[in-house]
DNA sequence: TCTGGGGTCCTAGGACCC
DNA sequence: TCTGGGGTCCTAGGACCC
């Protein structure tokens, strides 16, 4: 078996470089949600040691002195930017794995004896780079987890082969193994390593060499899957194979610290109406609500509540679930709190018309065509062109901030560039 | 003043049932 | 002197990933 895995380099960064040239050759982030922390850096603003998650503000200094690009994160570039991506990735590959926004799994359509054509993943990485304008890396192996190590060690290599590492080989990955610090493996974070250390455990060679009954021991059945495929042996289901999404979270951060009930409930029924629309567009029902608000750790006493219900019958009509959140706020706000952030998690999925119908609630035979109706009119007129009241009207202060936004230059007709 | 968002998996423990 | 055992379901929390 054979897997192998592209992923794009600086994902984000390299976006907005596409559409943007004076952005190349310059230290350039790209801002999380609310324009808080740095969440993609291009090499240059790495070399500045710009951190991954580091806030803003305790950089304005650098951002300053070293005239520092910032961009608001643009999900609908990069949505569109991996659709693209993943086109030309099938042009090459029958078998994709979309693994998340800057990755993808995949297999080669040549592979002599088991194993990984390098040339292949070669041409691969050219076509991409021709056809989308991304920069990519790719790692091959016989397991998941040694094609991701060899993607990360194809990042590390890349000035010395090229942006493509082959992990096949038994005595390559003895020779790199014993270099590769084990916090950078996949699957093995902070906790991990800390149980690891005093076992000696330092070196993805030393995770390698671990019986796997220990592995079991130290972390979970998980660890010791992933000790056994850095040994070349596959566990299937070691990974994710997201068939089916089993539940969807809207939580965002106001753009102003919200006090008052009716504005908390407002930002939530926001929130509750746009996980009910990302499960209509997928077909789905939930039949778990969870609605959560707190204020910032970072202060004294920040207020913190959630509460969770079962919606039975299972729904994705936005009425439905609007009102449920709403109802949560009223029992969850505490007068004289400052909340900074709220958010609706919609779980236990299903194929909307799969489940069981309740018993003592018989279903709106005419929400169907009202649901689509205002899928349609937002779909053609924009978000939020038609929704429930309790959302609100308009802008709002609490609004996540996205001030540096670049335009949706592949999304919205409008924001087209124009070649002069 | 200002610190992201959205996923998955695993385990432990309590409630409940027979 | 001696307290059953084995299931399932649910929830909370931890860990990890990008």
């Amino acid at each position: 078996m054979s897997w192998a895995i592209v992923d794009i380099t600086n994902f984000y960064v390299s976006s907005e470089r596409v559409f943007d040239p004076s952005l190349r050759g310059v230290p350039v982030i790209v801002l999380s949600n609310n324009d808080g922390c740095a969440i993609a850096r291009s090499e240059e603003a790495k070399a500045l040691h710009v951190k991954m998650g580091e806030p803003v503000f305790k950089m304005r200094d650098r951002i300053a002195r070293h005239g520092i690009q910032l961009r608001s994160s643009n999900y609908e570039l990069y949505a569109d930017m991996n659709k693209r991506f993943n086109a030309v990735l099938a042009e090459h590959s029958d078998t994709i794995e979309i693994y998340s926004i800057d990755e993808s799994f995949f297999r080669l359509p040549v592979l002599a004896n088991g194993l990984g054509d390098v040339t292949s993943a070669h041409r691969v990485r050219a076509a991409i780079l021709r056809s989308v304008g991304l920069p990519t890396r790719v790692g091959l192996g016989p397991t998941r987890t040694l094609s991701k190590v060899a993607n990360a060690l194809a990042k590390a290599t890349e000035k010395v082969w090229g942006g493509v590492v082959d992990l096949h080989d038994q005595a390559l990955r003895t020779r790199l193994f014993s270099q590769w610090p084990v916090g950078e493996v996949w699957g093995i974070g902070k906790a991990l390593e800390a149980r690891l250390l005093p076992l000696g455990v330092r070196t993805t060679a030393d995770l390698a060499a671990l019986p796997p009954a220990i592995a079991r021991d130290v972390g979970t059945v998980v660890l010791e899957r992933l000790v056994r495929e850095l040994n070349g042996i596959e566990c299937s289901d070691f990974t994710v194979e997201p068939e089916a999404m089993q539940g969807t979270a809207v939580t965002r951060q106001f753009g102003e610290p919200v006090t008052s009930l009716d504005e908390l409930r407002e930002a939530m029924a926001r929130r509750a109406a746009r996980a009910a629309e990302k499960i209509r567009e997928k077909g789905l029902v939930a039949s778990r609500i969870i609605a959560f608000a707190h204020g910032s750790r970072y202060r004294p006493n920040p207020p913190s509540a959630s509460r969770s219900a079962r919606l039975s019958p299972p729904s994705h009509d936005p009425r439905v679930i609007v009102g449920m959140a709403s109802r949560m706020v009223e029992s969850m706000f505490q007068p004289g709190g400052v909340y900074t952030k709220c958010g609706v998690l919609l779980e236990d999925l299903q194929p909307a018309g799969a489940g069981q119908a309740d018993l003592f609630a018989a279903p709106d035979p005419r929400a169907p065509a009202l649901l689509a109706a205002m899928d349609g009119l937002n779909a053609r007129f924009g978000r939020n062109t038609i929704a429930v009241a309790a959302q609100g009207y308009g802008p709002r202060s609490f609004d996540t901030k996205r001030s540096q936004k670049s335009p949706s230059w592949t999304t919205d007709i409008r924001q087209i560039p124009i070649a002069t």
